[in-house]
DNA sequence: AAACTATCCAACCGCCTATAA
DNA sequence: CTTATAGGCGGTTGGATAGTT
């Protein structure tokens, strides 16, 4: 049990780990000594900073001041135009995957683009429970990708990671003339609605031979994956392919 | 001019994963 | 194999500022 000297170590330990940590914006003087560290010791151990450059301030409080303030290589100023359209256009294929975004803009952090698309374009999203409830099957699906994905040889992950991409390229296509035929002013308003229709029916034929032919020749089952065509992004991922989508 | 509201964004929190011990 | 730790991520908060009434 405790007799009084472990008692008052312990407390007095408690108060310590509270106040031994500043928070809160930070100041250039500790801007200062967060830059000669890195300079210094170069990124990581962000541990030690506290220790060999004399800041109180903790590990991830450091890191997260590197990585969305101090670093050299980030792009001040206004999202672009052009950014945008990528951040968008990367949005309704990863949802909120914010860092598999940023990687697409260099100079940009992921707080930063989340930020960006929380106050731009949040609203227009559609209600949270759904987009809440679109997570956690997405997580799942994820899950069970990846139990899947460790039952096979690499030379069959390439053959279903291949049909992967093809189907996506043609995702992307079909996008493209979905733009064309229900926006183009050469339709009737009849015209553009029969147009989605047809178009829809045959994009999902092409979904489901896909599904069916990862099924019968490989085994391997894609649940619900490709209803959402941002899916096939993170399937990607986990294949572990230096695939990079260009935009 | 003052009060109120909306927007922005830096920084925090909790959770998760990878890796070291 | 288990546990501890660091780093990474997405969600959230709260203060500062801009805009509106």
């Amino acid at each position: 049990m405790f007799n009084l000297r472990t008692m008052v170590g312990h407390w007095s330990w408690g108060l310590m780990e509270d106040e031994v940590w500043r928070k809160g914006p930070w100041t250039a003087e500790e801007d200062r000594l967060l830059m000669e560290y890195v300079r210094i010791y170069g990124e990581g151990r962000w541990n030690s900073v506290a220790r060999l450059a004399g800041l109180k301030r903790n590990g991830k409080s450091c890191r997260l001041r590197w990585v969305n303030y101090l670093r050299p290589d980030l792009k001040r100023g206004h999202i672009t135009p052009h950014e945008e359209s990528i951040i968008l256009e990367l949005h309704a294929r990863w949802g909120n995957r914010w860092s598999t975004i940023a990687r697409s803009l260099p100079g940009r952090t992921d707080n930063e683009i989340k930020n960006y698309w929380r106050t731009h374009f949040k609203k227009k999203a559609k209600d949270s429970s759904d987009a809440n409830g679109k997570a956690k099957a997405r997580l799942l699906r994820r899950q069970q990708f990846h139990q899947q994905q460790q039952q096979f040889n690499p030379i069959e992950m390439t053959k279903i990671m291949a049909l992967l991409e093809e189907q996506h390229d043609k995702s992307n296509n079909n996008n493209n003339k979905l733009e064309a035929l229900s926006s183009s002013s050469a339709f009737t308003e009849a015209e553009k609605k029969q147009n989605i229709t047809n178009f829809y029916s045959q994009t999902g034929d092409n979904e489901q031979s896909l599904i069916s032919e990862l099924n019968n020749n490989h085994g391997f089952v894609l649940p619900e994956m490709l209803n959402e065509g941002l899916d096939v992004g993170w399937a990607m991922e986990l294949g572990g392919y230096p695939w990079q989508w260009q935009l």
